[in-house]
DNA sequence: GCGACAG
DNA sequence: ATCTTGTCGC
């Protein structure tokens, strides 16, 4: 996967990838299972470990794992963090033995100032349906009613760009957008449906705990 | 112009 | 994201 060098071809990526995104599920699309995606980042270092974690949606049963141990070459911006994370999550996802159904990314999809985020990019780049869910918003909202299940939109720019799911009764909501291949209704379900216990879907809670894992071993070693 | 800003 | 102990609660 090509990185951009600079912060203005990186934003002209996006840009010219956004149209890409699907914002609909494909025909019949019923995932049994989801696949999810995180990456931990040492202290002082560039070093980084990504790990996706493909769990049942009915069960939160985990299924299968892979790791990637990489670099992050591109700097933190706002915006634009999905550069740091994606090739050592790409390198992960090959080490599959079965495609997702589902991709959760830790991040937005469209709720984001060019429609691309992380869950858009790997979506597209992939050509997996994919969900975004982040856990703090880039973009405005009125807080969901304190049920677990209650949605409330996100805008930007007059643009409804995703939604703030409570997944817990009164427990802070987190934030659900279009990846790719799917609508934001059916996002919600899922995602909802893979945080049956926690606020956190299974697929982002299983990923973080991997990928912190093989981050503390890497650098035993 | 300045601050805020997913992870 | 990461640096970080204990503590309150289910």
């Amino acid at each position: 996967m090509l990185i951009p060098s600079t912060v203005e071809d990186a934003v002209a990526l996006q840009s010219a990838l956004a149209p890409s995104v699907v914002r609909t599920a494909p025909p019949g699309f019923a995932p049994r299972t989801a696949t999810g995606l995180d990456v931990a980042y040492a202290a002082g270092s560039e070093l980084v470990a990504a790990a996706v974690v493909t769990v049942g949606i009915a069960t939160g049963e985990v299924l299968e794992s892979a790791t990637a141990i990489g670099e992050a070459t591109f700097p933190y911006v706002p915006g634009l963090f999905a550069f740091r994370e994606l090739p050592t999550l790409l390198t992960a996802l090959d080490r599959l033995r079965t495609t997702p159904d589902l991709l959760v990314a830790d991040g937005h999809g469209l709720a984001h100032p060019r429609r691309f985020g992380l869950a858009c990019h790997l979506g597209v780049e992939t050509g997996l349906p994919a969900i975004g869910v982040a856990k703090t918003p880039m973009a405005d909202y009125e807080a969901p009613r304190p049920a677990r299940g209650s949605t409330t939109p996100l805008w930007d720019g007059g643009d409804e760009v995703g939604a703030a799911l409570r997944t817990q009764p009164n427990v802070k909501p987190i934030f659900v957008s279009i990846g790719h291949r799917i609508d934001l209704a059916t996002a919600c379900t899922l995602v909802l449906a893979l945080a049956t216990r926690f606020r956190l879907p299974e697929t982002t809670r299983q990923a973080d705990h991997l990928s912190r894992r093989t981050l503390r071993a890497q650098q035993a070693h």
